[in-house]
DNA sequence: TGACAATATTTGTTTAAACAAATATTGTTA
DNA sequence: TAACAATATTTGTTTAAACAAATATTGTCA
């Protein structure tokens, strides 16, 4: 500021540019090495994250479909494509709710549990390697920069459905 | 490890599991918004990125097909395609390298030029927005540990061609 | 020279995503 | 009951990306 007319791009704008492009290409790169593992049962990582939601939500009836839109960010009518699909072959079940039959809930079944597990573990292996680079503790305040950015100071419970659904392992996994 | 059997996942699984889903949330976000601001003129982010190597290259003579294909990730078919589009409308122009008769050069226009300043302008407004949650300290951080995710101890002239360009400012902008 | 490699283009196909609009069903409420 | 709101589906369109294969041109090298 003051009168010295500046050439070049402030600091700031540059370190936040070169950020985005990083953030970027991270990004880029290892939902790339995340899509061929769900190709690989013949799902696309849109599918993966529905079945996702579904398999982890601990509501015994099932999902209401309008939660599965909320939870990939989209839109009803490409959320019913999504799940026509992961029904097609079995690995969720419809049913209408008993007390609001306007909704329909999505329930996971077994081979959609099994094809779940399945996932998830390639790529719990694949995350192992990606983030091999950076120590428990540069991942821990990566995760949280990254937090803050998107959800500024909010409380967990108001941040993105995929992130307060945890997996568990099967016992006895080493 | 040793015999206790372990019913939930490991600490540096469900970190790991968790930066990645800011990741991809946090890319998302923010390439959504720069779609839209490269949407207003008529391109994707895609153009917007070889439009960035083929304004930002030193080159005099302009930047071969090759490196742009490199640059953007994309194979040649492709980027012919992308380099088409901007060649349309008058934004870069083809040329072929007297040295080597079988490349082919990209040079910006002013109109390309024109065009790219509008976009950097509005997309460096975009970041200002984009990062106010963390301090300047942080967001630097957050780009070391992004750079170190992706290219390990490399240095900076091994890395991906979009970090190395840095566009400049106007004479006097504030 | 002849075989091969490198660069770029052309063309076509497939796929998923994004978007829009109309419809059916059910719940709510005045 | 009638009007309206909420939920979900159906259908169709558009777009960009991803991929494959054939071709043209030019350089390299034995």
């Amino acid at each position: 500021m003051s009168s010295a007319k500046e050439q070049r791009e402030s600091e700031i704008d540059r370190i936040g540019r070169e950020t985005f492009i990083n953030l970027f290409l991270a990004a880029n790169r290892f939902s790339t090495e995340v899509e061929e593992v769900c190709s690989a049962e013949g799902l696309t990582m849109s599918h993966y994250t529905v079945l996702w939601v579904v398999c982890l939500s601990k509501e015994p009836e099932g999902l209401p479909m309008r939660v599965i839109a909320d939870g990939v960010l989209t839109r009803s009518a490409d959320a019913t494509r999504l799940v026509d699909r992961l029904a097609k072959t079995g690995l969720v079940e419809r049913r209408h709710s008993e007390e609001d039959r306007r909704v329909v809930l999505i329930r996971s079944t077994r081979s959609g549990q099994a094809t779940f597990k399945r996932i998830t573990s390639a790529v719990k292996e694949l995350h192992r390697n990606q983030w091999a680079p950076l120590s428990i503790g540069e991942l821990r305040q990566l995760r949280k920069l990254l937090i803050r950015t998107l959800w500024g100071d909010a409380p967990a419970r108001d941040r993105h459905l995929l992130e307060t659904l945890s997996p568990v392992t099967e016992k006895g996994s080493k």
